[in-house]
DNA sequence: CTATGGAATCTTTTT
DNA sequence: GATTCCATAG
């Protein structure tokens, strides 16, 4: 079998028995239990702030280091990619050296992996496109339109829900129960989740979905391949277990019959994901699904102070379907302000409140960097980007646009897995007349139409077609290039290495040419991505590996430069921590969410209460709560009254600032209030009040052409022109843009 | 085929 | 309010 002791002389370190090792010894008693209880089942829940990545990492490295395992036969599974690095990264550091050949990733990428040993069992071959979901739609409504469904009528993104929810559950369409036939497009869901399926195998590509469906099907139908798995992974380690869905959960199973050494670490009070399949019920039935586990909850918080803690228990007591636990606090230093809870009359008043007090707090010495602003939904975060801009503060909102998502960056993406995937359709019919090649409707209609009859790939049919005279010189001759060219790139591969060939395919498709003739602001923008693409290939040895990379590792990789503060949603905001937390717009409808709870009703309510709880343990020492009386949604007032989760704080915990019939004010109070002069430069009457008619302010500060300028985002740049208080500026990094005028200053 | 305008939509989004 | 998609005209 495996030699034990050879592993730990091969890493170079002595076996632990006693006295334990330094990597032990750190850990508190509990967390100890969490570590060394290694056999059979176990479920370590892990509140807020206890220390649950150092569990899970020092457990795994104590695997490794009493030979119990070699790396290769540990799965560990996080839902992250930042996860599995820090996961990697930290494992390394306690083992003194990078770990290689690990089992380590994201359900996702783990699967994939998998998937690509075994694909013929489900019909793919070993180099099967992963689909992002801008693909998935268009192929759905493909499917949809071929069937005759009535787009208008049924939205593809409604039928592309139901399908995931489907695919969550690990349902293949012949699995559908009759009684959940949804009645989508009169009962024709599961038809059109089949014709998706089988579209989906003659592509020879996969959704995210189908990663994990795919391979969990095979385990359960192939024995002698679950059995191989078996006698691979002797350890199976799983991080954010509340987050999982069915088809995970079943994978996770059938791979832990084998040796039932399945350790998940979870906290139940954080489950917010259930809107994307995840099922608490997962949690809270483990000792149930796994006899004989063993539970060992982690509840000492070394994060916050008392008073957080305190209004984050009171809060979540509330809740009923839960496993119970209570975060006590660790750190010496336990003592600290109460929670602030702050009323106010409109949303514009809030970002000031926000904003004066992230000012103070820097006077005070508070590091930008350990500020966070956190809000239910995406929309919230305009008031507070467009406060700090006028306060000078530097901000960074999480979870924009990425750069895997641009047009240009996608369309050369398709030229790849064009060229290197004839089967891939879906990359062919996006590249095939972008740049424009005068390739038509007419023309691609009779594309479709052969390659329908024939069953056979696009770029199949398109060879057929240059060879018959269905198509007039034209077109016939701009589809034949393009397809020599595909072919003659793709043979260029090997020897001139990826990196060489998609600088040439972006090149000689007349694509970068496509930009360069684009008179639009953007268009420089887009070279300099699509430059950037190109040099990011070069980190892969193939393009095989990129373009798994892109696929499943879809990363904002903005810089973190410098102190900013953070601005994100309350998922985004998951597994993070901040010195400083404001929870702005806590109304009803807004959070809780209305149409969560028209959706979900009780069940809804707790996840969003779940959500709170999040929030508030975010904070180590300072958190400010806050809701306004009037909401500018989508263009409109709105009126709202103050959140129930306010009232659900234990009133000796919070201190509360304001009154619910408070009047609009002027804002003399916030903006005598000692600001730095930087942000009184230039009073804007905004400031007077907003529920009044929009008052722009007077074009005291026109700015002319060729003007140097600041701008918060986008940094320094020169003014190329000038429209009303709308400013083209080419900024030194990035690029021209169009902005608004009260978005810069003079620099 | 492209350019323009009107309408529809707008929670959260680890992969 | 802002973006994005689709239909219609040119």
């Amino acid at each position: 079998m495996v030699a034990f002791a050879g592993c730990s002389i091969a890493l170079g370190v002595s076996l632990p028995s006693t006295p334990s090792p330094e990597y032990l010894a750190r850990l508190n008693p509990e967390q100890r239990a969490a570590v060394e209880t290694l056999d059979g089942p176990l479920l370590v829940l892990a509140g807020a702030g206890t220390g649950k990545t150092r569990v899970l990492t020092t457990r795994f490295a104590h695997l490794l280091m009493t030979g119990r395992a070699q790396p290769h036969q540990v799965l560990a599974v996080t839902f992250t990619n930042k996860a599995a690095r820090e996961m990697r990264e930290r494992l390394g550091a306690i083992l003194n050296r990078p770990v290689e050949g690990l089992w380590l990733g994201t359900f996702h990428a783990l699967a994939a992996r998998m998937l690509r040993r075994h694909a013929e069992l489900v019909g793919l071959t070993a180099s099967f496109t992963i689909l992002d979901t801008d693909d998935q739609t268009r192929l759905l409504k493909q499917v949809m339109e071929a069937e005759g469904v009535d787009l208008k009528r049924w939205p593809p993104n409604g039928l592309m829900g139901i399908i995931q929810r489907w695919k969550d559950r690990g349902l293949t369409p012949d699995r559908i129960p009759v009684a959940e036939s949804s009645d989508y497009a009169n009962n024709r869901a599961e038809k059109l989740y089949a014709a998706y399926q089988a579209r989906l195998i003659a592509l020879n590509a996969c959704d995210f979905g189908d990663l994990l469906l795919h391979v969990t099907e095979i385990l359960r139908t192939n024995p002698e391949v679950l059995a191989s798995y078996h006698r691979l992974f002797r350890y199976i380690l799983v991080d954010e277990y509340q987050d999982t869905n069915l088809v995970q959960y079943l994978w996770l199973r059938l791979l832990a019959q084998g040796h039932k050494n399945i350790c998940c670490v979870g906290d139940d009070d954080q489950s917010i994901y259930s809107w994307r399949g995840a099922e608490i019920e997962n949690i809270l039935r483990f000792e149930r699904d796994f006899p004989g586990a063993q539970v060992v909850r982690l509840e000492s918080n070394y994060r916050s102070t008392r008073p957080i803690l305190a209004a984050a228990a009171g809060l979540i007591a509330r809740n009923e379907g839960r496993l119970g636990k209570t975060l006590r606090p660790g750190r010496a230093d336990a003592s600290g302000e109460r929670v602030r809870v702050v009323s106010l009359w409109d949303s514009e008043e809030e970002a000031r409140m926000v904003g004066g007090r992230i000012e103070e707090a820097r006077r005070d010495g508070v590091q930008l960097g350990e500020i966070a602003v956190l809000v239910r939904a995406g929309f919230q975060t305009r008031a507070f980007e467009e406060r700090l801009i006028t306060l000078a503060i530097p901000y960074r909102v999480f979870g924009g646009a990425k750069f895997y998502e641009r047009a240009e960056i996608r369309d050369a993406i398709a030229y790849f897995r064009a060229m290197s995937q004839p089967a891939d359709d879906l990359a062919f019919e996006r590249i095939v007349n972008t740049p424009k090649r005068g390739l038509g409707d007419t023309a691609l209609a009779s594309l479709h139409k052969l390659a329908r009859e024939q069953q056979m790939p696009l770029r199949i049919a398109a060879e057929r077609l240059c060879q018959t005279d269905a198509l007039r010189p034209r077109p016939r001759a701009a589809l034949r290039e393009l397809l020599e060219n595909l072919t003659r790139w793709n043979a260029g591969l090997e020897k001139e290495g990826h990196v060489v060939i998609a600088a040439q395919v972006l090149e000689e498709s007349g694509y970068i040419e496509m930009w360069k003739n684009d008179r639009s602001i953007e268009s420089a923008g887009r070279l300099d991505n699509l430059k950037e693409l190109v040099r990011a290939m070069g980190d892969f040895a193939t393009l095989g590996a990129f373009l798994e990379h892109i696929a499943l590792v879809m990363e904002n990789d903005d810089n973190a430069e410098g102190q900013k503060v953070s601005i994100m949603t309350l998922h985004a905001a998951k597994g993070l921590e901040f010195d400083m937390v404001f929870l702005p717009g806590w109304e009803e409808g807004l959070f809780p969410s209305q149409r969560s709870l028209d959706e979900g009703g009780a069940k809804s309510l707790e996840e969003e209460r779940r959500l709170a709880y999040v929030g508030i343990t975010r904070a180590r020492k300072h958190c400010v709560i806050s809701h306004a009386a009037n909401r500018r949604i989508y263009g409109n007032w709105v009126s709202s009254i103050p959140s129930r989760f306010l009232d659900e704080l234990p009133e000796g915990e919070v201190l509360r600032e304001g009154g619910v019939t408070q009047q609009p004010r002027m804002p003399s109070s916030v903006f005598s209030a000692g600001l730095p002069l930087s942000s009184q430069r230039r009073p804007r009457v905004i400031e007077a009040g907003a529920w009044e008619v929009d008052q722009r302010p007077e074009r005291e500060r026109a700015f002319a052409r060729g003007a140097r300028v600041f701008h918060q985002k986008f940094g320094y740049g020169r003014v190329l022109d000038v429209d009303d208080d709308k400013l083209e500026i080419e900024f030194e990094k990035a690029g021209v843009k169009r902005v608004l005028d009260r978005f810069v200053e003079p620099a």
